[in-house]
RNA sequence: UGUCCGAUAGUAUAAGGGUAGUACAAGUGAUUUUGGUUCAUUUAGUCUUGGUUCGAAUCCAGGUCGGACAACCA
């Protein structure tokens, strides 16, 4: 009766921490969001590990911002952070913020001046840069590492109390210029930044470095499991040395590789960058990668959580497949989207046997997968319909199951119908289908005995409702856009968008509400799009459906 | 030419000294009033060379390849 699921190696880390009794089996994570940008589905794979393992464990989370750059920070990230992790569907236990602890922070700073294990560097940052070596060079020191304890504490108070400008003096750990790990050679602990802080305001002029603001806020919390990913593998024995120097609440991280998704980029500079340049729509474009995106695009929060839970957790550097994002969403919709029609490149199809004035209401479940079909809805069926261009065609292949002369097919949740001809334009465009139908054939009572190979969808042309319908294809044209030659931005896809300015759809479509998926027949799953208005309805097209039909 | 991390089907991810499995993708067939769904089925993998062992994806050693690390960013 026991599922047998196989952890990930974090999840391994923390049983056997409870296990050994470690922390008393308290489990306490952390997600930590600079407030400096939109969430992307990257951080809801950090979202979902670091909730999910608390949840798991029978632990907590809280949501902490790492606000320790004022000049880059917005209280508008803040809002769009919170909204997008409570939309995946995760409720954190506290909300903090890094610069909560600038108080405890400086006084950290002062107890490691006092210990003799920091000082007060006067260098500019060429200087600093130059002295620290390469990975292969080792650093070498200057006049301002022997300053006194006594020196270094007035000089720091004074930075704190803005007498020196912005980048006139530093504080740096005093650790080790020859370390072979770069962060140990005497890495930046403040910088001075005269600047308004968006939750401190005028209150500090000197900031903590990341560096020196992470681990101790993680102590400071008491985060137990500590998630990161794997461009912090150096820093964590710098993060254990604050710690032990400082003696303060040993929190454990461990890193895990980040995301990648092929054909679009994953980095918070690039993104930006799209929606500075103006390439996209903004952070919540549907062809971001965004969280925000996502959901405008129709994404759902339990199919990026299922797809979370899909690409595992490990150390090895990944690229995982838009494929599988989409076989998550499309998994979703097929068990919660309404069935419903629409006709995106219409051709008129005439059924020049059923009365011009005539009208009949058949009805469609609103999703087959469900018992009972989840409800139904009517739609009229008049002697002119639209259909899609491309299931009719003057030259069938081989295997083509639509509409062809001669070919019956059925119109879905009505008529069988044969296709007896076809009317073209003086450009030789094919303009009109023309079908006579089967009246024995009706859906529901179907007693013509006839069984046909294709069914496609109509609308009634009479009754026809329309609507502007967004197609969305991958953002970048090449696999990892990132490790091209040139420009990220030269890959881009100039097709990404295809914009339909009056798709037709069934009468009831008019009932859209937002944040439903819509499964359009035969076309794909949409949403209705943000800015979709009952005068102008817009819908986004999530994604297509799997198309099992190649033409040979 | 330093330190650290990693390497299992096309893409991901399991197997923790004892049958290399799962998902997505791809192929084939069946069902189907969506060429969707569903079901069945096939293809396809342990970076390399040695060593330890009755037995190695797993442990050890060397190599190869990929990645990270030098910002008053996080």
């Amino acid at each position: 009766m026991t599922e047998e699921r196989s952890l990930n190696f974090i999840e391994e880390i923390v049983e056997e921490d409870i296990r050994e009794g470690k922390n008393g089996g308290r489990v306490l994570t952390r997600f930590p969001p600079e407030p400096n940008g939109y969430l992307h589905i990257g951080h809801a794979k950090s979202i979902c590990l670091n909730f999910g393992l608390a949840k798991e464990y029978g632990g907590k989370t809280n949501l902490r911002f790492d606000d320790t750059n004022p000049v880059k920070e917005d209280v508008e990230y803040v809002d769009s952070i919170k909204e997008d992790v409570r939309w995946l569907g995760f409720e954190w236990a506290n909300e903090l913020y890094a610069s909560d602890y600038f108080d405890q922070l400086y006084e950290f700073a002062v107890k490691l001046i006092k210990k003799g294990l920091a000082y007060v560097d006067d260098s500019s940052p060429e200087e600093i840069a130059a002295q620290k070596g390469t990975p292969t060079e080792p650093g070498k020191g200057n006049e301002y590492r022997n300053r006194s304890v006594e020196e270094n504490l007035r000089l720091f108070a004074e930075m704190k109390d803005g007498k020196y400008p912005d980048g006139a003096k530093v504080l740096r750990a005093k650790i080790d210029l020859a370390s072979p790990n770069m962060h140990l050679r005497d890495p930046l602990m403040y910088r001075i930044k005269h600047a308004n802080h968006h939750r401190t305001g005028d209150k500090w002029c000197i900031y903590p470095m990341y560096d020196f603001a992470h681990g101790e806020s993680d102590a400071i919390e008491q985060i137990t499991h500590s998630v990161c990913t794997l461009e912090f593998i150096p820093h964590r024995p710098l993060y254990d040395w604050f710690i032990e120097q400082l003696e303060i609440f040993p929190s454990k991280q461990y890193e895990f590789a980040r995301l990648n998704l092929n054909y679009t980029v994953m980095s918070k500079r690039k993104l930006l960058q799209l929606v500075n340049d103006g390439y996209v729509d903004g952070w919540d474009d549907p062809r971001m990668p965004t969280i925000s995106g996502l959901r405008r695009r129709g994404y759902t929060p339990a199919s990026i959580r299922d797809f979370c839970e899909r690409i595992g957790v490990a150390k090895r550097e990944n690229m995982i497949e838009m494929a599988l994002l989409e076989s998550c969403i499309r998994e979703d919709l097929n068990k919660t989207a309404w069935r419903r029609m629409a006709v995106l490149d219409p051709i008129k199809l005439i059924v020049t046997d059923y009365p011009e004035d005539k009208t009949e209401t058949f009805h469609g479940e609103n999703n087959p997968e469900v018992e009972g079909g989840d409800g139904s809805r009517e739609f009229p069926f008049s002697r002119e319909l639209w259909i899609e261009r491309e299931d009719f065609m003057e030259e069938p292949p081989k295997k083509f199951f639509r509409l062809a002369v001669g070919n019956m097919v059925r119109l879905k949740s009505a008529y069988i119908v044969k296709c007896e001809g076809f009317a073209k334009d003086t450009a030789g465009n094919i303009t009109e289908v023309h079908c006579t139908h089967i009246p024995e054939s009706q859906s529901g009572n179907d007693t013509s005995g006839l069984t046909v190979k294709g069914t496609i969808h109509w609308v009634s042309v009479r009754h026809a409702k329309t609507a502007e319908v967004r197609l969305y294809d991958r953002l970048f044209q090449v696999e990892d856009p990132s490790s091209e030659d040139g420009d990220f931005k030269d890959y881009i896809n100039p097709d990404s968008l295809h914009i339909i300015p009056n798709a037709y759809i069934e009468p009831d479509l008019v009932n859209a509400v937002p944040g439903k998926g819509y499964q359009f027949i035969r076309k794909g799953y949409f949403t209705l799009d943000k800015n979709s208005t009952a005068e102008k309805l817009v819908f986004n097209r999530t994604v297509t459906l799997k198309d099992g039909w190649v033409k040979k």
